[in-house]
DNA sequence: GTCTATAGGATGATAGAC
DNA sequence: GTCTATCATCCTATAGAC
């Protein structure tokens, strides 16, 4: 019997974000996905060909975003570290359930060929946000990593919001070792 | 044929630990370990009662430890707060391939009744450093996801110690909002 | 202590009816 | 678009021989 929702395929992808996101990609079964649903396994293969091919839709667009973010970023990267701090943070923000997923899951990355585009993301930032001297390059990964763990462990819109100012100072100043904050 | 090694056991957890904290718990299989170490499965089930069982005998010293920590820091964590981050870095470190893996396989903590001991071991840290304020509490975040992801990032134990003071002082910076570093 | 053999179940994926 | 039925493959775990 057909559903009344003519969308399935996005109703596909919201519930598997969830899932994904809460248990990761590999320990997310196809059933548990089409049970939630009411549909069966056999009708997720209509909407997506692969299990492979139902992440790579989830993933794209955070794929996309952080490719705008670093080509927006990395002009100014030294000379406006909070804007690219924010940038960041509001990034994460964004898509922080794919995130999720994809820290709890580091295991996808490879299967999903974005090593070659994503593999070595944090340390590009890293780079772009304070060179090569390795002692600042500490104190990035510091601030890098306070921020993606607040926009984890506050969840939902209005407790990021609420954060994200003094979020932002904290890691600016882990950031910064003579503070201009 | 009985092996030269007589303290299977130990290279069991050996191998075990290795390819839990590359793949996550999930995703490595009897059959990969019992393969590497050139036994069957079946020989697995004579030194661990289940797989679950493996897991716990890896995981014991880190709940261990961390308790040790708790109970260690509590009294001085306000007024010893460098102390305490320096404590915390060093556990991390300790214990750095159980805690990627775990990081790696958070489904793992509910299925061994570390909820009940570990789940909010983190916000319980936030709150001993720092106390109630909201505020405060995301300096605390940022502070310890900044050393949480050192570890990580920084694997080795030549890396560690050469990071070790650079990281605690940025997170010491990120954590007091006036510098007295 | 280690083996072979197997039970019992879950998984991703496909074929073909409706 | 969704179904039933099925496949091949993997998993954890057990029984019993050596």
């Amino acid at each position: 019997m057909p559903r009344l929702n003519t969308d399935t395929r996005e109703e596909v992808k919201t519930v598997a974000l969830r899932l994904f996101s809460t248990r990761g990609f590999e320990q997310t079964s196809l059933r548990e996905i089409a049970e939630e649903l009411g549909i069966t396994k056999a009708a997720l293969y209509y909407h997506f060909a692969s299990k492979h091919d139902l992440l790579s839709a989830l993933i794209t667009p955070l794929v996309e975003d952080l490719q705008a973010f670093f080509a927006g970023a990395e002009a100014r990267a030294r000379t406006d570290q909070r804007g690219v701090l924010e940038d960041y943070f509001d990034m994460c923000a964004r898509h922080r359930q794919v995130f999720a997923g994809l820290l709890r899951d580091v295991q996808v990355l490879s299967e999903l060929d974005l090593v070659a585009t994503m593999i070595h993301w944090r340390s590009r930032l890293d780079a772009m946000l304070v060179g090569d001297d390795p002692v600042d390059r500490v104190r990035a990964v510091v601030a890098l990593g306070g921020l993606q763990d607040c926009v984890i462990l506050f969840p939902g819109d209005a407790a990021t919001a609420a954060i994200r100012t003094h979020a932002i100072d904290a890691a600016l100043r882990a950031l910064t070792p003579h503070p201009s904050v």
